[in-house]
DNA sequence: TCAAAAGTGTTTTGTGTACACCCATGC
DNA sequence: GCATGGGTGTACACAAAACACTTTTGA
C-alpha cells in the first residue's frame, strides 16, 4: 500500500477529527397504511415521552448502528405487525433542530401498505391503534407533517404502480377497488372511466369467480397479476419525456 | 407541570438510556448542477480521503448539531460556490453501513441548480471542478448512486417547474432554453413542440430584442417572469388526479 | 449565394372526462 | 317490484407527436 501523501487524511484521522460530529441519532419512522371499512387508516402507537403524553405518533426506532436505513424501517414494520414480505418507500428526511426533546435526532420516513386484516397479533396490547388518516389533526413530534408527506407520496404514485394490492384481500371486485382508490385520493372516481383507465394497465386477471353474500348483483372477482406484486421490491421512478 | 406517570418515560431518560444510538454521523451531500458548452455538469471535488486517493465526490458537509438538514445543505453550496439565494432539493437519504470509510455516516443528497458563468470565485484552487455528467463514471463513496438519483429526480422535475432558469442568462433564447433541455433529459427534441409547449405554460416574457453576435439569424430574447423565480422556495409536489 | 437557425401550423393519435341506460341479484 | 350496484359506449376537449417550408441574418 502507498503511504498518504501529505496532505490527504486517512479516515481515522478524520473520524478523530470529527468526533464532535458524532452526536445525532437517526431514526426511521414508518406510516404504514392500512385499509378497513372504506376508510385509510395509519397504524400508530400512544408515544410514551412525558413531553407527548396522550399523543400518538408514528411507529419508529433508532437506526442501530450496524444496520442501513431500509434494514431499520423494516425491522420496525415486521416488529410491530408481525408481517413479511412488505412494501417499503423512502420518502424524505427530516432534521429539525428541535424536533425531538431528547436530542438532535433526525428520522428517515418511509411508507409502507398492508392489509390489516393480516396481522392482528401484535396489535392487541401495546397502545397500537389504527386511526382514520384523514380524521387525525395532531400527532407527536413533526408526525403530523411526516404523515402529510408520506401521504402525498402514496397519491402520487398510486396510479402509476400496482401498489394499493396488498391494501386488499387475494380476490376483490372493480368496486373495492375502486373504494381503496376514493379513500387513497380522497375524491369520487368515474365508475366507467375508473374501469377503462385499471383495464388499460393490464394488472389484473379475471378470476371467472363472482363475489358472494352481497346484497345486489354480484361483481366479477379478479386478482393482481403475480409479476406486478411487491415485496420489499424498489419502485422505479416514472421518468417523463418531452 | 403533572408529574410523570410510571410508565412514561422523560426525554432526558431517554436520551441516556439510548446514548449508544447517538454515534452516527450526518451529512449532507450536494449535486450542484451548471451548464455550460451545451452540457449539464455537476460541480465535484477532489477527494481528500486516502481510501479515494484521486477520485472526485459530491460537495458535502457534515451536519453540526445545532443546524437543520437544509441549512447545512445551504451552507455547503454556498461556501462551495460564494452563491446566495439558491434553489435546494432534498432528494433522498443514502445510509448504506459501510458506505463511509470513517465510519457510519448516513447522508441526505440535495440537488441545486445554478448559472456556473457566476460565480468563477471559490473555484480556482481547492481541486473543485465541473465534470460532464453524462461522463463520469465512478466517484467516490456510493456518490455515482446518488448523483444519478439527483439526476433522474431532477428529469422528473423539470417539464413541470420552471427550474432550470438558473441555470441560464438572465435573457435568452428559446434555442439555449431547448438545448439546455435537450442536455439534462439526454434526449433530442422537436423544435415545434417544444416552442409549443413552453409557450403554454406561460413562463416566459418576450423581452422585444434580439440575439446579437450569432452567425445566424437572430432568435427573440425571452426572461422568465419574475413570479417565478426560485430562491430557495420550497417546491410544490404535482398532484395527480384520477 | 450559402449556411445556419428562426419562425410557424396541421394532422393524427391517445388520453381525460362527462354522461345514461339496461341488467342481475337479494330482499 | 324495488333498491343496489354491475356492466357497458360515445362525444368532446385537450395534449403529445410527427412532420416541411419559408424567412432572416452573417459570412
Amino acid at each position: 500500500m502507498l503511504p498518504a501523501k501529505p496532505h490527504l487524511k486517512t479516515a481515522e484521522s478524520e473520524k478523530i477529527s470529527h468526533l464532535d460530529y458524532f452526536n445525532i441519532a437517526v431514526s426511521v419512522d414508518c406510516v404504514i397504511f392500512g385499509y378497513d371499512e372504506q376508510e385509510l387508516k395509519v397504524l400508530l402507537i400512544k408515544s410514551d415521552l412525558k413531553e407527548f403524553e396522550g399523543m400518538y405518533s408514528l411507529l419508529g426506532d433508532l437506526v442501530k448502528p450496524d444496520e442501513d436505513l431500509d434494514s431499520a424501517s423494516y425491522r420496525v414494520l415486521k416488529a410491530r405487525t408481525g408481517m413479511d414480505d412488505l412494501y417499503l418507500e423512502q420518502v424524505h428526511a427530516f432534521g429539525g433542530v428541535d424536533r425531538h426533546p431528547s436530542g438532535r435526532v433526525i428520522t428517515i420516513a418511509y411508507y409502507s401498505l398492508i392489509d390489516l386484516k393480516h396481522h392482528r397479533l401484535q396489535l392487541s396490547h401495546n397502545d397500537l391503534h389504527w386511526h382514520i388518516v384523514k380524521d387525525i389533526r395532531k400527532l407527536a413530534f413533526d408526525h403530523k407533517l411526516v404523515l402529510d408527506t408520506c401521504l402525498n407520496r402514496l397519491q402520487d404514485q398510486v396510479m402509476d404502480h400496482p401498489l394499493v394490492f396488498s391494501l386488499l384481500p387475494e380476490k376483490f371486485s372493480l368496486r373495492e377497488l375502486q373504494q381503496l382508490y376514493e379513500a387513497i385520493l380522497g375524491v369520487e372516481l368515474d365508475r366507467r372511466n375508473f374501469r377503462k383507465k385499471i383495464s388499460i394497465k393490464d394488472w389484473l386477471i379475471d378470476l371467472g369467480e363472482m363475489e358472494t353474500d352481497v346484497p345486489h348483483r354480484p361483481g366479477k372477482l379478479y386478482k393482481l397479476k403475480p409479476e406486478f406484486r411487491l415485496n420489499g421490491n424498489p419502485l422505479p421512478r416514472s421518468v417523463k419525456s418531452l
